[in-house]
Formats: structure tokens, sequence, C-alpha cells
DNA sequence: ATTATTGTATTAGGCGCCTAATACAGCAAT
DNA sequence: ATTGCTGTATTAGGCGCCTAATACAATAAT
């Protein structure tokens, strides 16, 4: 799972949603250490600027946590993580949904769309 | 169904997406004529500038085609607008799977947590 | 013929995002 | 004590997006 920046919205942006994913995924789990800013930047290919940038977003979220020069850490708050992930789950069922219905679907076109494209993918 | 902008993505894109919802979904029918660029982008509270970008968009898309001095037209091609609508329907569903699968869900749990949403919707 | 309406083009300016290059402060490791 | 790594702040510049204000060309309407 690396990293996956597309250019038609902000950087900084993105990164928060991916760094959103990874720790609720688990690739960064609860207490943890974060690599450094500037190793981040690096796998990212981005400034340190804009990974900082992120960075503060996951804190006013309270999904990191810093010591100032010991580097910056996952929360131990497990419950946190779960009602982040839960948040994230809802918002992309819901733009999912909002989309087809304006297409035209009803829920059980959309279900059958769904399932439909699942079966191709496992072929 | 009126229009959604939202400051974290540039505004034409926004709107050539929304025209072209509006187009798969009937609003505006093959063949019917588009209100002109000034009313489009009062509409949408947008400077007409920013409108003739996204129109011009839909152009290069075929989805429109302008008749220089009597405005703009939607294609006849129902063909073509139902190929769109289903583009788009397979870019809706992808991106979802996408973020559900990165969440750690396998394909059974988002069809559950899916008609999980549907059910709450309705009540 | 005149007028209004259509799409289109141009210029200027403001603003946010991003990069680059530094610099500093504070703690850990040695 | 010194060195290195950490987060953090600052400045400058480039670039794209958006608005605003015009202006023009070509057709439709009168």
């Amino acid at each position: 799972m690396t990293w996956e920046l597309s250019s038609d919205r902000p950087i900084y942006a993105q990164l928060i949603e991916q760094l959103e994913l990874k720790i609720c995924a688990g690739k960064y789990p609860p207490g943890s250490r974060m690599p450094p800013v500037r190793e981040l930047a690096r796998e990212a290919s981005v400034n340190p600027n804009t990974m900082q940038r992120a960075l503060a977003g996951l804190e006013e979220e309270g999904l990191l946590h810093t010591h100032r020069t010991s580097g910056r850490f996952v929360t131990e708050d497990e419950k946190l993580v779960m009602q982040v992930k839960n948040r994230l789950v809802r918002e992309h069922i819901r733009e999912f949904m909002d989309k087809m219905l304006r297409l035209g679907f009803d829920h059980e076109e959309i279900k059958a769309a769904l399932s439909a494209m699942m079966k191709e993918e496992k072929e």
C-alpha cells in the first residue's frame, strides 16, 4: 500500500485521507511511532512542509500526538481509531449512494451493480 | 437537483461532473438545448469563464456541440450518453470498493455495510 | 437595418497550494 | 560536551484556479 496522489486535489488533503486510512487499516498501529516527517515526505515524493501540514491535521483530529523531539506517535486510544474508521466507512457509503441515486439507480439496482462488478473482479 | 460545489477541488472539474450527471440523468435530454453559459453560471454562482471552461470539457467528450450563436445542445447520440453513464457507474463502484477494501473490508462485508446503511436510510 | 442574444477571447489581479532552501529549538545517543 | 535526529517556522517564488470586467463576432429576432 503505497502513496497515490492525483493532481486534481490539494495534496495535503489527500495525504490526510491516506494517513487516516493507513492508521485505521493497522499499518500504523495504536501507540506506535510514526516515521519522521522528512522520511514520510520522501516516501510520498512530497515537500516536508506539505507532509507536515497533513500531519498537523491528524493531530487536530487526535489521531496523532507529538513528543517534540522524539517523534510523533499514533494515539493509543483504540476506540478513537475505530470511531474514525466508522466515520470513513459511513462517508464512503453515503457518497457512493448519492452518486448512484443521482444517476437514477434505486437501492436494489445499486446492490445489483455492485455485486456484478465484484463478480467481474474475481475473474 | 441543484449545484453542489465544495472548495476543496477545482470548481470547473466539479461542474463537468455535475453536468455529466445531469445529462445522464435526463435533466438535459439528448438533442435539447442547454441554457446559455451566462445563465448556467448564474445558477451555479460561478464566473461565466469557469462555466465556459466546464462546458468546453463536455464538448471534447462529445456530449455537447455548439451552434456558434444559437446556443449549445446536448448530443442526440443516446448511445454515447449511455456509454458515459456506464463509465460513471463503473468509476464510482471501483472507487468505493477500493476505499472499503483498503479499510479492511472484504466483498461480503462491503455488501453488508451497504445494506445496513440502506436500511437506516428508510427510517 | 437594428437590436438582442449567443459563444468566445483577453487582460488583470487575488488567492491558495506546493516546492525549495534555510534556520532554529530541544531531546537522545554517544 | 558534542553530535545527530526530531519537530517546527520562515521566506521566496512559481503555478493553477477563480473572479471581474471588457470586448468582439456571428446569428436570431424584431
